[in-house]
DNA sequence: TGGTTTTGTGCACACGTGTTCACATACAAG
DNA sequence: CTTGTATGTGAACACGTGTGCACAAAACCA
């Protein structure tokens, strides 16, 4: 009976460093210090410390602990909708990278009144950064998270706000590097599959397309605009060729669409890259599954982890540091479809 | 001078509730009453509080908040290495359920000795639950949890231990099915792309597929075992086809291995579904791209999300509620490739 | 007016930890 | 033996919050 009333009332609530401390017949401060490298302990004692902890699970509450001032180790991480496979795969590589770096993040996802609700709400915990990757979130987060005191970090869009640190890829040169490719291979009526608007990333892509043709005096033939997911460049492809262009490449603001497009250009005869080059952009993947085996423009995912994740270190490290804006370079991917 | 040092001190720490009380003139204790529901307090002096805290940037503390006793709404949820299309869908629907539920979700993710530590490294945090999602952990990771007191939830493998909620799809049911269907659809030489061995799903599955050819008279001809990857589905096919096996049918342990498969056998020159029919396992986004447009068996994944969190909210209400397994049910899903 | 209930508010405690401070013990040096 | 120093260790405080308790003021009732 005593037994079952001890183990319901352990079941209850966590172990603590007192009841390590009863039990071991020391002081809590010889638990706490048991648990902390450097400090004072006799060995033998330490070592019966951790025995007993252990014994009955005992482990430090770490939120306790950040309680003392010291950093919590947790970090916000918003990934927007998730929708395309270029996010999810940067968010998978992101999560893997921070564990790596014993950050842990609390994921938020979403978008519009309740990405931002979440976002205020994971702001009450005392987190060390806000990572923003993707998606788009209301301008007044910067100046809440001012306030509170927690660095951002921000990569596929560039928040203009001091203290923000941001990370992003230089759209326009990739775009631009594509298209000169292709004038080079002879490609002349060139059509375009754009973003969608509110992304950051859609009209410096434009722009890219745009400056390479326009500096081979050339100029888009026609364009469509998609929301990056590979239906909606299967779609732009129907509208584009029923509406009768004639075209012998095909930018994709990025590679889902670009795959959708493929498809699209497969049930409809033209063949790739025969009749018509296709190049997408960010090089997930999927890009190089036989299936497809896009060119595309490679948007460094490792490399913007790794990014982000050096700059969260030194932020941490130095709070007052300057912010800082850090582009990264792409790289043209060839492959089989242009 | 003042104003800067005021300034940097502010910069240095969050805004506490004592500050809020400094600058309204009022007890730290009024302040607290005033964001907490249902407590007394005046009115106006409520409202003036809400302001001059809104003025300050004050946000409660969560995690100072939660070792009162209550919880502490963050939730550990463990995804293995995501490698695969399924895991990472169902990883953004989960994040997306439990930031709905008000649940907040610090994600681990990766294999072996790190996902260990890592997870290890975690659970110092107060967590409400654990969530397993995929991927393999150690066994001991159970009694760890039970010894903190932290309810688990696994999904996608079953853990016998007793306080360990389960949510599962039938894979073998799901299989049986499949199969039954091919056969009655005349199919007679079955080939199978199964899944990497230490995976929980993929002896179910496969049970599944010998156990709807065996009640036909029928045995595989042919079977290759791939990792989930797309890619290892396309060297599977590779295989099988340059060992000389004649099939009419491959069903393959997840949609992934099954969309490399139509690539290798597209680029065979076998055709789908004439010569042969590719049934997958999941029904991930992709498998209803138009360049596949494959035929499954759906895992439920927002009903399988909807139950876990269910299972969850549950468990937090009732800590001593028995543990439970749901199955749930899958559904063959026909569109072009049988 | 005198007693009783309602309303509002500050004090003090608890939560679990890391760390400073003071003190105790042991041991080496003079 | 005395002094000084290294080594251990417990008490006490701080971190930021929610809440029980006591008390004050106001409102109500007879």
């Amino acid at each position: 009976m005593k037994q079952a009333d001890e183990n319901s009332a352990k079941r209850r609530r966590r172990v603590t460093a007192q009841d390590v401390a009863d039990a071991a017949g020391v002081s809590r401060s010889a638990v706490s210090r048991a648990f902390t490298k450097g400090a004072y302990l006799d060995a033998e004692k330490r070592e019966n410390i951790h025995k007993i902890a252990a014994d009955l699970g005992y482990k430090p509450n770490a939120l306790a602990a950040s309680l003392q001032g010291s950093r919590s180790q947790l970090v916000a991480m918003f990934v927007g909708e998730m929708r395309n496979e270029y996010d999810k795969e940067v968010a998978a590589k992101m999560i893997a990278g921070l564990n790596a770096a014993h950050h842990w993040p609390v994921v938020i996802g979403g978008s519009g009144d309740a990405a931002r609700e979440a976002v205020d709400r994971v702001l009450s915990y005392p987190l060390d950064a806000l990572i923003l990757r993707s998606g788009s979130l209301d301008a007044d987060i910067v100046e809440k998270c001012a306030k509170l005191n927690i660095p951002m970090i921000s990569s596929g869009r560039l928040l203009d706000a001091p203290n923000v640190d941001n990370v992003c890829c230089n759209n326009a040169d990739g775009m631009i590097a594509a298209t000169r490719y292709l004038v080079g291979q002879g490609r002349r009526k060139f059509g375009y599959i754009g973003g969608p608007e509110g992304f950051f990333s859609s009209p410096q892509r434009r722009h890219g397309v745009a400056a390479g043709l326009a500096e081979n005096g050339l100029a888009l033939v026609a364009e469509e605009a998609g929301d990056y997911t590979a239906n909606s460049g299967y779609r732009a492809v129907e509208k584009l060729l029923s509406a009768g262009f004639t075209l012998d490449a095909l930018i994709c603001a990025n590679d889902a669409m670009a795959i959708g497009a493929l498809s699209a250009l497969s049930e409809r005869g033209v063949s790739v890259p025969e009749d018509m080059s296709v190049i997408g952009f960010d090089d997930i993947a999927m890009a190089k599954w036989p299936a497809f085996r896009l060119s595309t423009v490679r948007n460094p995912m490792d490399l913007l982890v790794q990014t982000v994740i050096d700059l969260l270190n030194r932020r941490l490290a130095t709070p007052t540091r300057q912010a800082e804006t850090i582009f990264l370079a792409t790289e043209l991917v060839l492959r089989e479809t242009h």
